[in-house]
DNA sequence: GCATATTGCTAACAAGAGTTAGCAGGGTCA
DNA sequence: TGACCCTGCTAACTCTTGTTAGCAATATGC
């Protein structure tokens, strides 16, 4: 339940979208010597760089956070639940996006085939609106 | 648009639980000294320890991070922090749920652009503890 | 009165975040 | 073969976070 290595995981994003360390440190705001050390795990960034980052790799801040060990999983809430209540969708994007998200639901589960027992699995199924 | 004095902020929670300086310091894992200069604003504390004091002071983390700057209000109460809590999303599948919702978004708002409905947001958001 | 805690605060230090300047190595184009 | 540019990395420095030790002031009890 440690941090698991935000450096890597940084670095992954970084070559996934195909942007060179320095690009990334203007993007981000800091320098490029410091990304060369937080991708390789010799330092550890402040949540302000963490933040900054984040926004530079199209990522949310709460899922760096989270990667970082900031947050706990505990923090949020369901994806269902908070589409549900966004008061700033119509109804039809509000089924869409759900749709979406189980079928990349349905694709994970199965992709890693073993059962992981499927505890909030049919209680909310239609409660939009 | 920065923090708006965390430090006060952390003040009034620990005289509204009546504990000391040091009985809050003790909880959240820190000095006693250091606790002191984060109220009266000397001193700008880590993600970690603001962590920390929020858990000593019964306070949810994201409010915490909240009202540090940290995190934004569109990061705390929503569809994206959802999905970026979300264990059983890929990392790819987080990224393209939140542009579709966001492009939605974006929809939305080019349609209803006539007024910007004064966005009736509240001073104090209380919706985590 | 005189001790003894407990309050919040300050000074000086250690540790780590983030900086600038510069390094070697690998393209590319003349 | 240059001269150039871009890649990632290192060294040395600055500034801030968080520490321990100790301060004066307000209780509280004897």
């Amino acid at each position: 339940m440690h941090t698991p290595d935000i450096g890597s995981f940084i670095k992954d994003l970084r070559e996934n979208a195909k942007i060179s360390l320095r690009q990334l440190a203007e993007q981000a705001g800091v320098s490029n010597a410091y990304i060369s050390q937080i991708e390789r795990g010799l330092r550890k960034p402040s949540a302000e760089v963490l933040a900054s980052i984040a926004g530079a790799l199209r990522v949310s801040t709460p899922a760096m956070y989270l990667r970082a060990g900031l947050l706990g999983k505990e923090d949020t809430h369901g994806v269902i639940a908070a589409i549900a209540a966004d008061p700033e969708l119509t109804l039809a994007q509000k089924q869409s996006l759900t749709q979406i998200y189980e079928t990349f639901r349905r694709e994970n589960a199965r992709d890693t085939d073993r059962d992981d027992a499927g505890a909030a699995e049919s209680a909310v199924e239609e409660d939009y609106q």
